[in-house]
DNA sequence: GGCCCCCTTTACGTTTACGTCAACGTCAGG
DNA sequence: CCTGACGTTGACGTAAACGTAAAGGGGGCC
């Protein structure tokens, strides 16, 4: 009833071990109920596992990840420096605006490369023989 | 007047120690020449280190980044597996599209958190004093 | 009761990506 | 000749992010 997944559960949704989803607790990334001995996980721990997995797969350290967690749990009618909180968010977005731009890069590499390739592997198909 | 630089020299231009720049080397990711003892860092082996810092600031690891040199390095004229090779590229195309994704949700975050905040500084400089 | 499954903590092991230190060569300047 | 800057290899250290194994509690069910 009290709408709460076990470990286990959230190991399985995400795919990653129940080690792992402790040791983010250990690290502060987590903080799940207790139910007695149990670890008890609401939804809003599924949100932030969910923003871990995304920083990870953008090569984010677990304490960047921390930080950024940290952005989006502020209770802003508790917040006594917006600005500065406005500041660090400013910060982030310009991180992933020149992120962007870096993968934008790599991405026309890729396709430049992947053009001159496939080009040259239609010409191999209809003369085979020809060396050079 | 041989045109390389040395390995001080290209660990100053891209902030990293030269110990770093060794064990590049020491996984394959670099292959400076030998002027005598020395190591001789030609235009491509700076080239190889931009990409280098690229690929670690998206998150991939050494291993991954290597595969990655190797498909600039290629050299066309004997690739026996072209599709393989195009297969690579587009394991790798994915992955990038992938992070693009998942940067431009993050955006879209921040600029929900972001309008909200700023929308609170702006009401509490109006009246101050009201709490809530 | 016996078995299975889920959960717990503690603790040591592993991989990656370097840092750090030792011990030594080499060359330019004073 | 001495110092100092720069270079070399080799070996050991370390932080992060988990993996893995040990040792055990508690509940369900047949």
């Amino acid at each position: 009833m009290s709408e709460t997944y076990g470990i286990a559960e959230l190991a399985r949704e995400f795919d990653v071990t129940t080690r792992t989803i402790r040791f983010y607790e250990d690290k502060g990334l987590l903080a799940p109920l207790r139910e007695g001995q149990r670890r008890g996980y609401a939804p809003r721990d599924r949100v932030r596992l969910r923003l871990i997995m995304r920083g990870k797969r953008r090569g984010f350290s677990l304490d960047e990840i921390r930080q950024l967690i940290d952005l989006y749990d502020v209770d802003p009618s508790e917040v006594m420096q917006l600005r500065h909180f406005l500041d660090k968010i400013h910060e982030h977005k310009e991180t992933l605006v020149g992120q962007q731009k870096d993968i934008a890069e790599t991405l026309a590499e890729m396709e430049r490369i992947e053009a001159q390739c496939s080009s040259l592997l239609s010409e191999k198909q209809k003369n085979p023989q020809t060396a050079n």
